[in-house]
DNA sequence: GCAGCAGTTCGACCGCGATCGAACACGTAT
DNA sequence: ATACGTGTTCGATCGCGGTCGAACTGCTGC
């Protein structure tokens, strides 16, 4: 690596396409990996804790970050990420909010 | 039948659940067809034109039925199909107008 | 009755995605 | 150098969902 610092590859705020987000929306780990991401801020991958394997979980924050809908910074040996929120907020207006607002089903 | 009138089983306002919600509306036909629902207030089942064959259209209605978004009411040899507005806006307030309002990507 | 139209259901196909263990890559501490 | 911790990648399994044609149901019109 020739700088430093790395982020990995993410779509353009501009290029997110609401099916892609919708699809990575629709699955309780990610789920709850979104909520607790709004709620820490910024988070290592390890540090929310699911109840999936090691690559499961890998899989999944992939997803989200393919998606656009998190931004992931490499510092050592951790992975810190966290949710796109202007990005997400500028282009799909109310969308998180909604999201994060919603209530278990009674 | 025995009364003239029949509505389709479709789940209670208060057991919505997001993910299935998020699931029914992560899929490019099922969008389209919120969006014409959302626009034309109700509409038979053909009247929405997508480029999938009867069997795939009926598939795709009966999802959106099941997780709660649409409602269908049955009329001599047609199904009239609409939003669940209210419910959908009580339930998850703003997430179906920041679904409504999202443009598509540049 | 019979034909035709609207829509569902059935069975099958097929690809995609969630999942896992194992191997790997990389940074850090000893 | 060795070992460990964090996270990714690979290959495989497996179930689910989108798709279709064909058969079916129910209503309407002739």
């Amino acid at each position: 690596m020739l700088n430093g610092v790395s982020d990995l590859l993410e779509p353009d705020a501009d290029a997110l396409a609401l099916t892609s987000v919708l699809q990575a929306l629709a699955d309780d780990q990610r789920l709850t990996i979104v909520r607790e991401l709004a709620a820490q801020g910024e988070a290592a991958c390890g540090a929310i804790d699911l109840d999936v394997s090691k690559a499961t979980r890998s899989h999944h924050f992939k997803v989200l970050r393919e998606s656009g809908l998190t931004h992931t910074r490499v510092e050592g040996t951790h992975r810190w990420v966290s949710l796109r929120r202007d990005d997400l907020d500028s282009r799909f207006p109310g969308l998180l909010d909604a999201l994060l607002a919603a209530q278990p089903a009674r």
